[in-house]
DNA sequence: GGAGATTCGTCA
DNA sequence: GACGAATCTCCC
């Protein structure tokens, strides 16, 4: 009988195509094939296969293509990933499948020079150099012999012509070398110590241990449509575990050892880092742990090194990745375990393209390869605690700093009493504090969450205040760049001379403080000390940035005014005063999240104070004292933050807890859209709240949509929702246009 | 994702 | 009403 296989093409296409397999080619589920699409050739996954009776007038497969086949353990990602977000399935699989490219295959291989003893011919100056440095008979990259010579490479490519240097072709670069998970033990703490027991014992549970208590994550989409979700504790899946430690409590070091039990088993780890802390810093960290630096896997890595990681991951031989969101679609071969660093990171929401939370992914293929998840972070979101208590999560808690180091004291500075003076934007008790600290030696951060100079600009003379020409922000001016530049999409002018509205010279007045402002601020009050300013869209790029952070780690400055960036990762010794300046910043945006992310950005980088040996202090500017995200962190008791908000969102109908609501954003046909949302509104079920945006107020990034108008849904419980909008759609309100309907379980992205 | 068909938006 | 730009539809 003819043969018709189901091919999934790596497009935005929702479903399988069919086409007929020609006599003699055997294929199987999983493989990559080539077929031909409209006019042209493409690459495809076979989806499944199956008998067909009669002739088809199918086109057929081209052929099979010589790489690994995916591994179901991919496709069923890929399959849930597609019904959760309902995204086509073929965009689903774009992210799991990427071919080598034209740029892959065309590697150049890397060549190596070393000394071969004989003297060049005609001996120059710049010759005689190069020779110098090789004459240790060390080898070298051609490159790198030529910089460190300081001579050009055609120099070192006239005396390999002349035989003075001998070129080797050198193997490539390993991408990752195997770990050795017994290296060099670091000494752990008590509470580390325990905690690492408790999540090796959660991992390995005793074959005769009852099943964990519940299941983990979601109901897989296919359980839930048929309402059979599997009875607590029917199966013994592999545990979910948030490992919560505040800052310098030493979590990366307990993950660690999970990652070293899971490879001492033999398996495979995987270890997903937000994108911005994936930095060399950590990848020697896990070095001198392992002994070994992890496979790195992130969209700076690129070509053939790309491909070399997929073929160790496919093998089993790469045993640990370190990467960004995109790692969790790597074909790895035994996946024993998955770490997700920072959990409560936004950048591991994918908002582009496919919408997708990796760290809520790494939970679904955790259970797909029914190996442990870890998620890890000091300040976790207000979802995963949810889990945790529900007890769909473990929760491990490391409460303490390691080596008895104290958390900073935090206290507050109400701005309504100590006002700063005039044009001025540091409080008299902040600047006395700053004083005491720098004298002391010790290191200062002014922490301001504000990029340029001054976030807004009006004329004096009309009251004109520049705004965007594309948004409907305020323009930020940017003294070192002399422009106005819009945070919200780029956009950017030339500061202007005189008024653009009423022709005033000279009479345009920055209002409010930015970081430079904050700079010129602490130059005037502090003129003899060394102040680093850290703020991402300073000019010098990741390089100077990386090298500032460095100058600032090793006591080469005494007052570091930073944006968030300074929140993350790094661990700066010397740093005792942490001051806030706007501690209020971000909670009245009108984000459901607002609390949330203030109270995780506050409690991140005022734990960067007193990690060294001497203790540490942050003071808050603020002008609410008593709210209760600043209440909360000045009682530093983050425990009642997480009670206090789970409350107000439960009370609220906030996510996780919104049971339904549905925007609706309309590019260009505002009516239809509208008599979408009326409908849904009459439905048997109407969400708890409909909302039209024209294109005007709707997010950018939505309207780059391809679809005329789209249906985005946000609560908790997406799937059942998507089963209740496919049947609100079947029974197909009279619209025309073309209707997508997209699920993002986090609202804030778009409110 | 890409080609060809269709509709939109703007200008006279 | 015409024309370039934006958007939509179709690929088994």
């Amino acid at each position: 009988m003819p043969c018709v296989a189901e091919i999934l093409i790596p497009l935005a296409l929702d479903s399988a195509y069919s086409y007929a397999v020609p006599a003699g080619l055997d294929l199987s589920v999983g493989e990559v094939v080539q077929i031909p699409l409209g006019p042209r050739e493409t690459v495809g996954v076979v989806w499944g296969v199956r008998q067909s009776p009669g002739g088809s007038n199918l086109r057929p497969v081209t052929g099979r293509i010589d790489v690994p086949a995916l591994p179901d353990a991919l496709r069923e990602l890929v399959d849930w990933l597609a019904r959760y977000t309902l995204a086509p399935k073929g965009s689903a699989l774009a992210m799991a499948l990427r071919l080598p490219d034209e740029a892959a295959l065309t590697e150049t291989i890397r060549v190596g020079v070393r000394a071969s003893g004989k003297a060049p011919a005609r001996p120059t100056a710049a010759r005689t150099k190069v020779l110098a440095v090789a004459a240790d008979g060390a080898m070298r990259g051609k490159s790198a012999l030529a910089k460190e010579a300081g001579v050009s490479l055609s120099v070192v490519d006239g005396l390999i012509d002349d035989g003075a240097l001998e070129a080797v072709a050198l193997a490539p670069e390993p991408v990752a070398q195997p770990p050795d998970p017994d290296h060099a033990r670091v000494p752990l703490s008590e509470a580390q110590e325990a905690a690492v027991r408790e999540l090796v014992a959660l991992m390995n549970p005793a074959p005769d241990a009852p099943p964990p208590t519940d299941a983990i994550g979601d109901p897989l989409p296919a359980a839930a449509a048929d309402g059979k979700v599997p009875p607590p504790g029917a199966e013994a899946k592999a545990p979910t575990v948030l490992l919560e430690g505040v800052t310098g409590s030493g979590k990366t070091e307990v993950y660690f050892e999970a990652v070293a039990d899971c490879v001492r088993r033999g398996h495979q780890a995987l270890i997903l880092m937000p994108e911005i802390a994936l930095t060399a810093q950590f990848l020697d960290r896990f070095a001198e742990r392992f002994g070994a630096r992890p496979a790195a896997w992130h969209s700076g890595v690129g070509g053939k090194r790309r491909e070399r990681i997929r073929a160790g991951v496919t093998a089993g031989e790469i045993a640990v990745v370190v990467g960004a969101r995109s790692a969790l679609f790597l074909p790895f071969a035994d996946l024993g375990l998955i770490v997700v660093d920072e959990e409560h990171e936004a950048a591991y929401k994918q908002e582009d393209g496919v919408h997708y939370h990796a760290r809520d992914m790494a939970v679904v293929r955790g259970r797909i390869e029914n190996c442990p998840v870890v998620l890890a972070s000091a300040t976790p979101s207000i979802e995963t605690r949810v889990n945790a208590e529900r007890g769909r999560y473990r929760r491990i808690a490391l409460p303490e700093r390691f080596g008895g180091r104290r958390l900073p004291d935090i206290a507050a500075i109400d701005m309504r009493a100590d006002k700063p003076e005039r044009g001025r934007f540091i409080a008299p008790a902040l600047v006395a504090a700053v004083r005491e600290t720098v004298t002391s030696g010790d290191q200062a951060l002014l922490f301001l969450n504000r990029r340029g100079y001054a976030p807004l600009t009006l004329c004096r003379a009309c009251g004109h205040r520049y705004q965007c020409r594309n948004c409907s922000t305020w323009l930020v001016e940017h003294r070192f760049r002399r422009a106005l530049v819009c945070h919200q999409c780029g956009y950017a002018e030339r500061r202007p001379e005189s008024c653009s509205e009423c022709g005033t010279f000279d009479n345009l007045t920055p209002c409010g403080p930015g970081v430079e402002r904050i700079a010129e601020e602490v130059a005037e009050l502090f003129p003899d000390k060394r102040v680093i300013v850290l703020s991402s869209d300073f000019p010098g790029g990741a390089e100077r940035l990386r090298a500032e952070l460095q100058t600032v780690a090793e006591g080469g400055c005494d007052i570091v005014i930073g944006t968030q960036l300074v929140a993350k990762g790094h661990n700066f010794p010397h740093l005792t005063l942490v001051g806030v300046l706007d501690a209020d910043i971000g909670l009245t945006s009108g984000d459901p999240r607002a609390a949330e992310r203030t109270f995780q950005l506050l409690q991140q980088v005022t734990g960067r104070a007193g990690r060294g040996e001497k203790p540490g202090r942050a003071l808050l500017q603020t002008y609410q004292p008593d709210h209760p995200v600043i209440a909360a962190l000045l009682s530093g008791d983050s425990e009642r933050f997480y009670e206090e908000e789970i409350g107000a969102r439960e009370a609220a109908g906030l996510p996780p807890f919104g049971r339904l609501a549905a925007l609706i954003v309309s590019a260009n046909e505002r009516e239809v859209a509208e008599a979408h949302g009326q409908a849904l509104a009459r439905a048997a079920e109407p969400p708890d709240g409909v909302m039209v945006l024209g294109p005007a107020e709707a997010p950018l990034a939505l309207i780059r949509g391809r679809y005329r108008f789209r249906l985005l849904v946000k609560t908790e419980r997406s799937i059942d929702l998507q089963t209740y909008l496919r049947a609100w759609l079947a029974r197909g309100p009279k619209i025309r246009g073309n209707v997508k309907v997209a699920i993002d379980v986090d609202p804030q992205s778009f409110l």
